[in-house]
Formats: C-alpha cells, sequence, structure tokens
DNA sequence: TATGAATGAGGATTCATTCAT
DNA sequence: CATGAATGAATCCTCATTCAT
C-alpha cells in the first residue's frame, strides 16, 4: 500500500515542525553561524531541498526557530503571571516559576533565545529584543505597582524617576532570573520552585523595603541622589 | 612631515595593541564566526599576514582578545573592591561602580566578553568562564559574609544551604549587573554610580532583611523549604 | 540532440572517476605540491565543491589516486606473472613485458607512481612503497628460486647471505625496469616486449651464471667477499 | 674588538656555502615546494634578505643546489672511473664503487638530486637530466666497448643497434644503481664497496656472455628479433 | 512530493618576496 | 653588511543555495 519504500508522506505542517526542531537543537548548539544546513537536515529526516521548499533561508529558519520559541516561553510565562489574582508578588512569583521550570523543560529552546540569538545580526537580535521586551514590560509594570506603595504616593513630584527605576528594577530581575536559570541548570537537584524562591527572597523582600523609603547609602555621598533612600542613621 | 603616506614601520608590541584593538571591535559587531579577518586587518592597518605572523590564527585572536579584556575588567573591578575597607556592602558598591563605569567606558570589550564569548565553541566559552568565575567567587564570598549575621549564626546546621544560596545570590547579583549594564547603556544620562545604586538599593536590603531570617512565602506553601523564611504573618 | 551546454547530470561513481582520472593527470605533471585544484577539478570538469563532496581533501585525492594506479600496475603485472608456469624466467619475463606495456599506456599512471608519489610527505611515499613492495617481493622471490640452482646447493651456511643477496637482485631488477621505461618512452618504436627481452637479456644470465659460482673479480681484492665469486684464472 | 655581539662577519663566498649547505638539507627533506624559505634561512644562520641577496630566487637557490651537488656527484664518479686502466669492467667497477660511497656519505645530497629534482618543473628537471646525461653518457661508453668484442665484430651490419641496446644497458645500469643505493641505505653494515660488486656480479657477467651471442630465449618466439640472441638449444 | 547532483562565492591561511632602517 | 617589519598573491576548503529529475 505504500509504493515507495521511502520515508512517509506527512503532512507540510508535521514536517514543518520536525525541521523546526531540529533547527532550535542545532543552533542551540553551535550558534547560529557554526550551524550547518546539512545537520538541519539530517536531524530533520529530511532533504535539504524540502528544507528550503518549506522554510526558505537558513536565516528566515533561525527566525522562525526565534518566533516559535519566544512564543511559547512568552505564553508559559504570560499564562502563570497574568491569569491570575491581584497581588504583584504573587503574580511575580508564578511567573518566575514558569519560567524556570520551562528552562528547565526546554534547555535547547532556551539556549537560543538567551545565548544564541542576542549575539547575531542586528535583525535577529532585534526579534528576540521584541519578546523579550514583552516579559520585561510586564515586568516593569508589576514592579511599578509595587513601588507605588503608600508610604511613597505623595512623590508625586517624581513619576519619571519612578519610572525609570521601575525599568531598571525589571532590567536587573530578569537578568538575575537568566543568570540564576543557567546557574540552576547546573546544580543537580534544584527545583524550579526553589529557585524561584531564592529570587524572590533575594530580591522582592528589598522591593518592598525600598518602597518605604529605605535604601543603600553610598560611603562617599548621599544615596538620595537618584532615589529617595533614607539618609544614614 | 610624513613625506610617505606609506604605512610607518612600528615596533611590535605596538602593532599587536592594535591588532587586538581592532579585533575586538570586529569580534564585538560580528561575533566570532561571523567576523572576517579581512576586517579585522583592515580596521587595524595592517595586511592580513602580519595578523597571523604576530597573534595566530582566528581562534588564537580571539582567545588573546578575551584573555585581554577579561583581565582589565577584572582588574579594574578587583582593585574597586578588594584592597577597601571591610564592610562587604561597601566593597560590592565600589565593585559595582567600578564594573559600570568599566562597561560605559569600553563597551565594545564587554559586549565580547558577555555576549559573544560565551556563545562560542567549548573552548572559548570555558575561556570567559573561568574569567567570570573569579569575579562570581568574588562576590560569593562578600554575599557569604554579609549572610552569616549573627541572627542566622546559631544555624550551623545548615552550611551547605548557606553555601548554595550565596552561590546562588552571587549569580543572580551579577546577572542582573550585566543585565543593568546593557540597559544603562541605552538610558541617556544614567550614571554607573547611580546605576550602582540602583542595583545596591534593590538587592543589598534585601539580604540584609534576609539574613535577619525574613522572606518572600509563597502562595501555595511555606518559603521556609529552600532556607529559613519566617512564616508569613 | 544536446540542448544545454551545461554540465550533464551523472552518477556518482562515472564522476568520481572522471575526477580520478583528471586527478592523475594533474599530480602528474606538476607533482602533489604544485598541482592546484582548480586544475583537477577544471580537467574534470566539475566544480571544486564536488570534488571535495565526493573525494575528500587534497590529501585524499591523492591518496586515491595512488591507490588506484598501484592497484591497476599491481594487477597488471601480477596477472602476466603470477598465473603462468613454473620457470622463474618466463614468469619474470611476462611480468616485465606487462610492466613495460603499461607504462607504455599508461604513462600517467606510472609517472604518479614512480616520480611524484615518492617524493611527498611520508604518508604519502610509504602508501607507494607498500605497492612497490608487492612487486620487490614476488621478484624477489622469483629471484631466490632462480639463484637456489643446485650448483650452489650444499651452500645451507649462508642462508641470510642468499636473502641479501636475493633482495639486492630485486631492487636493482625494479629500478633497471623504472628506468628502462623512461628510456623507453623517449625512444621510438621501442616495443614492450623488445625492452623487457632487453633487460632479461642483461639480467638474466647473469644471474644463471652467478649460480653457478661465476662472478666479478675485482682488482683490489677478492670478490668472493659478499658471494662465492669464482677466482680469476 | 667586536663592536656587535651579534653574528660574526663572514666573506661571502664562506656565507654562501652555508645558505647552499642548509638549502641541500631542506630540500631533501621536504622537496621542493614543501620546503620554505623560512627554514632555509635559520638553518643557514642568516637572515632571509640576505638569502634573497647572495642567491636570488627559490628557484635559482634550488637551481644552484642542484648544480653544485651534480657536479660533485659527477666528479666523484668521473675521477674514479676515468682516470684509470683501460678495462672497461674495472673502470665501471671504480665507478660504482665511488657512486655507492658518495651516496652513502652524502645522502641528502643523492636525495635532492635522485628524489626531489625529477619530480620538479621542467626548467628544474631539466638541468638535473642534463648532470646524468653525463654519467649515462659515459657507462654507454663502456659498455658499447664491452660488447664490441670479437666475438661479435663480425656484425657490422647492425650498428645502430648496437647504439640502442647499449644505450639501453646504460640506463638499467644506472637505475639499478639508483635502486641498489636506496636500498642499501636501508640495510645496516652493507659497505659501499659490497653493493658495487653485488651490481657487477649481477649485470656484468650477463654482459659479457651476451657478448658472446647468448641471450633470453622469450617463451612465445625467439628472442632474436631485436638482437643477436642464439637460438634456444 | 522529494531528492541526488551540482555550484558561486567567500573565508582562513601560508608563502615567497621586498622595503626601510 | 644585515635585518625586523611588512605584504600581494595564491591555495585549500566550506557553505548556503539551487537545478533537474
Amino acid at each position: 500500500m505504500d509504493p515507495q519504500p521511502g520515508r512517509k508522506r506527512l503532512p507540510r505542517k508535521v514536517r514543518e515542525q520536525q525541521m523546526l526542531d531540529a533547527a532550535v537543537q542545532v543552533f542551540s548548539r553551535h550558534g547560529f553561524h557554526a550551524a550547518s544546513m546539512d545537520e538541519v537536515a539530517e536531524r530533520a529526516q529530511v532533504s535539504k531541498p524540502l528544507l528550503y521548499l518549506y522554510l526558505g533561508s537558513k536565516e528566515e529558519i533561525f527566525s522562525a526557530c526565534i518566533a516559535r520559541e519566544a512564543d511559547r516561553l512568552v505564553n508559559a510565562i504570560g499564562s502563570a503571571a497574568l491569569n491570575r489574582d491581584d497581588d504583584p508578588a504573587d503574580r511575580l512569583w508564578h511567573g518566575l516559576t514558569a519560567f524556570f521550570s520551562y528552562v528547565a523543560e526546554h534547555r535547547a529552546s532556551w539556549v537560543v533565545l538567551y545565548q544564541q540569538a542576542r549575539s547575531q545580526s542586528d535583525s535577529l537580535a532585534a526579534q528576540v529584543a521584541r519578546s523579550r521586551s514583552e516579559i520585561i514590560d510586564t515586568v516593569t509594570e508589576l514592579v511599578r505597582q509595587s513601588m507605588e506603595s503608600p508610604a511613597r504616593g505623595g512623590d508625586g513630584s517624581n513619576y519619571a524617576a519612578l519610572r525609570r527605576e521601575s525599568a531598571a528594577v525589571a532590567h536587573a530581575l530578569v537578568g538575575a532570573a537568566d543568570a540564576l536559570a543557567e546557574w540552576a541548570l547546573a546544580v543537580p537537584g534544584e527545583q524550579p520552585e526553589a529557585t524561584a524562591r531564592r529570587l524572590m527572597n533575594m530580591m522582592w523582600i528589598g522591593l518592598e523595603r525600598r518602597a518605604k523609603g529605605e535604601g543603600y547609602h553610598a560611603p562617599d555621598g548621599p544615596a538620595g541622589t537618584d532615589g529617595p533612600a533614607a539618609p544614614r542613621p
């Protein structure tokens, strides 16, 4: 019934996913430039012409990988963080847990996004930066809500500074999460929830206290220059 | 006074530095694979054979770049953080300030170290990882000292957990610093000291509080699983 | 009938032989180092990438040439010399005839084996040396049989010397054949059989006489030092 | 008294010989193409510009090597073979002895002449061929004298055949000598005189008998076709 | 649909060779 | 006299990409 003893005829969509799966593996291992289309085709069990026919050029394939993986990551985090109750802290905690779980389960996907895509040509880096922005924007909003505590409310005079500060915090938080994700991959027995809790303990408390006006007091001058830190006792 | 526009004869050491300068620029812009030796040679105002004669293969040149830049970065941070007074907080603050200053002034150097070197072949990534380890180890030690506060002193039963926690914090801190450095480069008027203070405010306070036993309480269960966080009130 | 002058699609095996043919020509003309892959590709009417795809590196291609040509030469000689009657003289004569015929018809093949391959890097020289050994071993055996004539039979005391002598004779014989082959190529009208007969006349008779104990008597001392030559009359 | 601590100032002639010595070593080891001028300069303890100043291009240097070494070889053989008594056999014996001694003592020189020079570009091969001709011509003459024995004298009808036969014999003899020289280098304890005697025993006797009209009788037909061999008994 | 066959373009590397001191 | 500094030109090789079937 199968006249050709060769490979099965699969519907296009299935083949495309096979190819992208293979491409993510290869790109995560070697990076964009060092990856070879031969290896992608071989791992996808497909001939090279088919690869080009379905997905276009190497850069387009890489781009498609980025798009699919970034989507998956954003969805995983978003569905955990957005559709929950209102407490910013808990939303962040759910988001982080989702993130660390995702990285643990989809290592290659995250490597492509975090390590490979950011060091490539501008157009590719921009694409991954856009996905990253979605996440950072969400976090920024969470942080801002948390920093608008009553203790600071009267400080309307400095709204721009607040925006800047929350953006900085969000970037730092995401950067810390990335680094922790990488660290966690190398630590045996480290559970995603535990990693998330580490980060919460580390940063969220700081944010809460800082929302109350406390802050680090630099030795050479008052810390208040860039924000309303209380003077050293 | 310079009758011939032809290249001047320069001593070897000078030319080598020119070449490395050019290589850092090119590698930072394109990454290892996409960088072409032609561009490096052109930017160094030198012929390709001289490049190979003095510095060896492309990989060796990249490696030499990493070594030189990592040295500079480690020195910049180390001399600021290590030879100071004893307060861990202040040492960290000085280190961070030095780091953000360095990144602001040596953008390409940092890009090579942070973005390019980590996504290359194992041998190169390992080299940059070693330099990075030096920094992380120092930070880990600072963090550990800070977490060994009297309030926690009796907890000798959990020394391994303390080590792991301080490592996690150090990784997170360095990751946050990297992300903040990148963010700061895009924010006009952001001074290195201000960025450093942001990070100190964000994390150090959290550490101090955590040292006293406080912690984030996850909604699904007690946070104490991975550390002695106080139960929610 | 061939509307497009573009290259035809040929099966891999055919192309590989085309390539080897071209490579033998080019290597025989210029030697390994001076030969350029561009010329090989052009002569094979093939692009360079195909060359590398099918046959590997320059050294591998050279090696494949050696292997193929050595095989052909050894077969040509072997099938003539080995499967015949028992008389060593006649077997040698058939082998020589086959050899000179082969050289006359496959000039390039022999040049590669005899002139080019022996002056290259060790690994390549070793390869051709192995093929050459096969031939020399066969000849050595023929010579040894011929030298073990009854007239010498009692001389069992000097078996090692006999082995050495027959090896020397075989080397000399093959060297003489090589030189004669080159000479014959430049002499118009010289037939392979004639060349073979010249060599037989020259050496075989000498061997037969020597087997009977005769030998050249050096003016400065007895020739018997390295063999049982009869004293001068 | 030697103001410069650097190398001594040597007269030009001495330096040139140093350079040629080095070049012969390097060329003999790697062949013309694979040899690098850097290695020659280094081994000669001279800077590259001096090399070019004194001896010209790489090809000129190789040519100078060939010329000098061929001269030495021809002289060594010629002075042994030519200025002696009249017996052709003894003159040949002295020539062979000189040749094998030369090869044993000047290995590199002979390798350049025999293996390297013959496989290079036409102009170089031609140069070495000229030197070789000198030797072969001498040998041809010796052989011809020996073949003109009285037993054959009446055969004036075939003078051209005699010339051709003696040339063939000379080529074979020199080829055999080359091959034996190489073989002898690999045999421990083989003395030049012994090697020469082997070759004399092998070939000269054959020549003498052949001069008397004897010859090998090919199985497929009379051997006399190319020369006056006696019919088989 | 699917692929074996084929290639244009470009990259790293090395060499013989020559200035300028 | 002697050399460190410097390069034009070529070579091997690989890769993304496309025909022709």
